[in-house]
DNA sequence: TATTGTTATACTCTATAACTATA
DNA sequence: TATAGTTATAGAGTATAACAATA
């Protein structure tokens, strides 16, 4: 985790906010709340977070209804979110490289079983 | 993490203060600056964290020249000790109960060369 | 009455700088 | 000169409380 915050760090975003600019390309007009249920992040720490992507111009807030605000990336974010996920490809790319090609089906089927039972 | 560092709450420690624990009970006499290297916590961090210990009486410091400290586990010390080896030998059961016997093995290989090539 | 979003605030963890006492 | 330990401090990350606006 710590070398791909590194990497995270090289396109200047912090690692919550590299997953959050993921979850908004997967789910366009997302809301704040919505990313905060998925991700868990309680939203007093949302409303700083997507400030600041805002201020960059990486995401644009469009109201959907008088509350809430649908989420989508900019022309920049879409370029950033790019390679946000090829850095997460290089990324497990380079650690699964480590394990022998046979045992890795075996390993990430564990991992699977370990995540989604917590 | 956040599951066993639960347990390490219910005994009124951090993570880190259980992991030192652990540490001072494999290698008795260590010193502060050797435990901060070996698990990568800055001195100026381990100060403190040796002083909280040391306040409870879970562990004493005794002068081996000048400047360093040997650290040795109390009757206390040693009693909560145990009690962070169970949690975390518990801990790790629950987890392996999860993945199939026969994968057990491929497994923990897996996870430890990753570890060991970091 | 519940939800969305916001601000202010506090606590933990970690990192850096400056210092002392000793080797 | 380098090392052990300490203090003070600053920065993230995260948590709670209080609030306004809206459903």
């Amino acid at each position: 985790m710590a070398k791909l915050a590194s990497r995270f760090a090289a396109l200047d975003l912090r690692p919550a906010e590299a997953t959050v600019l993921m979850v908004i390309d997967a789910n366009p007009n997302i809301t704040q709340s919505e990313i905060g249920r998925m991700l868990d992040i309680a939203s007093a720490n949302m409303a700083p977070l997507v400030s600041r992507l805002a201020d960059r111009e990486l995401v644009e807030r469009q109201p959907v209804d008088g509350r809430s605000h649908g989420l989508a990336l900019t022309s920049t974010g879409r370029s950033v979110t790019t390679k946000v996920k090829k850095a997460v490809a290089i990324h497990e790319e380079e650690l699964l490289s480590k394990i022998p090609a046979s045992q890795r089906k075996t390993f990430l089927a564990a991992l699977r079983t370990l995540w989604s039972e917590e």
